[in-house]
DNA sequence: CATGAATGAGAGTTCATTCAT
DNA sequence: AATGAATGAACTCTCATTCAT
């Protein structure tokens, strides 16, 4: 039956994307092998062929699929949040909590850009600028309407984003900190570096984008 | 005479660093070859080997050296400056300073940590973990005497960190924003993240940081 | 029905041997693969193992097929042309008229021997050694009788068949020449060579030849 | 001493050249594995590299070398000897003599120009265009001035090359065929073909020939 | 001080082939 | 009849490193 099926292994082509994403993650892709992927996903390393490219095929795919969730999450937040602030507070914890929840995904694209062929490269990089530009938006439209202020938009939106990309180095579901918690506390620094009034803790809106990295990524955000 | 060499070529154990340094930076410990080692530094590849033990050894290098001179500067400003508040703000503007002005060394620190064997790995850690409790402390005296609050001291401590670490990442120097300018910036968003009073700029105070990061590095910090 | 299935694509077997021949051909046994091969045979590499066995196999195939036509031709001009004269030049016809209408086939026999296994190499060395002897005996039979001279028949022999042989290798059906003046021509220097009186052309005999090519290969000589 | 010197073994780079030229010529490009070419000089496969740059790059070199010297030749023959007969007789014989004794390099060149890649193999062929249009024009001169005759110059000119370039297959300096009467029955046949008065042996210019292969190729054409 | 020569191990990738379905 | 899945062995080539000179 299906039921009985739904408790078997992942199929080969999953297992290698987990094996991959683990691997870079944890040794870069430099430092993982063809022959590391293999033992991880359990099969051969000439069998991993039967499923991807090449190596690098394989890290394309999981950077731009990494950035395309980023992407589709971040373009809901806009059109659901118009209000720079409230908007703003959206991006920092769809963002904080795709770092939390997905931390190998999002250091793999954090670090391995550079392991990327020129070509390869420029696809996720027009990713990535397409995704920051909804923070410049969302900062620039605070500040036009003098809810944000700061001296520097530019260096306050890279700091924000190193700092909420920072999550993936180091949150830890096994810590006593609740996914909840963490995404307030960074919304609050946000507001705190771009001069914004005290966020009042909206719960009903941290619920929705819970609720939309769950959808955007297929994967629970627990608590 | 030792005069008229001194405006020669630097020797090739300094061209290795270098060499080693951009190298790991721009393309990873395990991206970059010896021969791509060599050819920077202008030797062969067995000639390398007589300035240098293993591939790892000079990567260990550098990383304990960096984090030497991070170490030396944040023990140095917690020796002058007592004050919380002072005290955070020196650590803020060393690290950010140090960041901008050394990207290579530190986020060769930041992202090679990995390549590293275990031994190995664990001096730098320690070094590391020693560093970070200085961060600590400032915070936690900051907010025992009530200028610093802050729901979790231990996630602010740690996204303010790679706030300023991120620097490395996307400073240029070729940039508009001035040094001096950035570590004030960062300094204000870290008070804003803690809630203390805005920082009157202190001048004096800058400026004995920015001679520090100087010598301690033994590059100046222009501007 | 038979009639409309005629009109289809050939079956399987079939577009595996050209598949091979078309490749082994213009790559060589070694530089086709067996995905090659499945490809432009239009199946999946696992089912060639159901028309075939290893891939030598397939070239022993080819190789055999191609020799026992040559010898099969070969031997019926003997047979038809008991006069060396005669025999000879139909030969020659023969042989240029089968490198030039199967080029791929030749090709293969000629340039993939060295790719055979010793014990299959050896079946298609025997056919070959028995086909060089059908002309070996026609030289020495017209030398014998004086209508040929030559002060080295074997050398003769050899420099005649690479010649023949090489029609293979330029020979295209979309040149100016027709094909019963190039095996005209080639049996004028074949005669030039024996030092044998200018051959009349034999426009009857040049037609069972033609007729002959035909029958034994299963494809029209045209023209 | 260097006179004991003289006696060791080739160097490596030697080695491998000779390594390359009997394993190409008996086993193909496609057929020869990096590790036959390492154990047949005597290095270890990663040597090999040392030495050449790929696979590929050691093929062009030997069959660019082999058709340099064949065009020096040609080009020496049409100049010393600019009557068309004496000249046909010197490409024949030149081209012939080179075949005799450099089989691998002559054959490595015939049999192999498909492994080479599309930019590689156009300057190969750019070099046998060259050479064949010395033997087109020696024919086509010597039609126009009446000593030569034939139906079809193209197909003469291909059917004696392919003869000629034969002879790499097929002699053996151990058979009992002396070189000069190789040379001489080729250009007899050669003659024939071409209806030209019989050749009557020029005794001084085939060993003009013979020297000039000698002196081209930098290895003796013994008796 | 500097390097050419050398290599075992391993890189990513393709090979021909088998087999359960 | 046909194939997706799978693999051990081999492929070309690069790796970090050593050593005699």
């Amino acid at each position: 039956m299906t039921v009985t099926k739904a408790a078997k292994a992942p199929p080969a082509a999953e297992r290698i994307r987990q094996a991959a994403l683990t691997l870079f993650a944890a040794k870069g892709f430099h430092g993982t092998g063809i022959r590391d992927l293999a033992e991880t996903a359990g099969l051969s390393s000439a069998s991993l062929y039967h499923y991807m490219g090449t190596k690098e095929d394989l890290l394309l795919a999981i950077m731009r699929e990494c950035m395309t969730r980023l992407l589709t999450a971040g373009r809901r937040v806009v059109l659901d949040d118009p209000d720079p602030r409230s908007r703003l507070a959206g991006l920092v914890q769809v963002h904080v909590l795709s770092h939390a929840v997905h931390p190998l995904e999002t250091a793999v694209v954090d670090n391995e850009l550079r392991a990327l062929s020129a070509t390869a490269r420029a696809t996720v990089v027009a990713q990535r600028d397409e995704y920051e530009d909804l923070w410049r938006a969302a900062i620039e439209d605070g500040c036009a309407s003098g809810v944000f202020r700061t001296s520097a938009q530019a260096v306050t939106r890279l700091a924000l984003l190193e700092m909420c990309s920072g999550v993936a180095r180091w949150y830890s579901p096994r810590g006593r900190l609740a996914l909840t918690e963490l995404a307030t506390h960074y919304t609050e620094i946000a507001f705190g570096a771009l001069h914004a009034e005290p966020s009042t803790v909206d719960v009903e809106a941290a619920r929705r984008r819970s609720r939309l990295v769950t959808e955007v990524w297929g994967v629970p955000v627990r608590r």
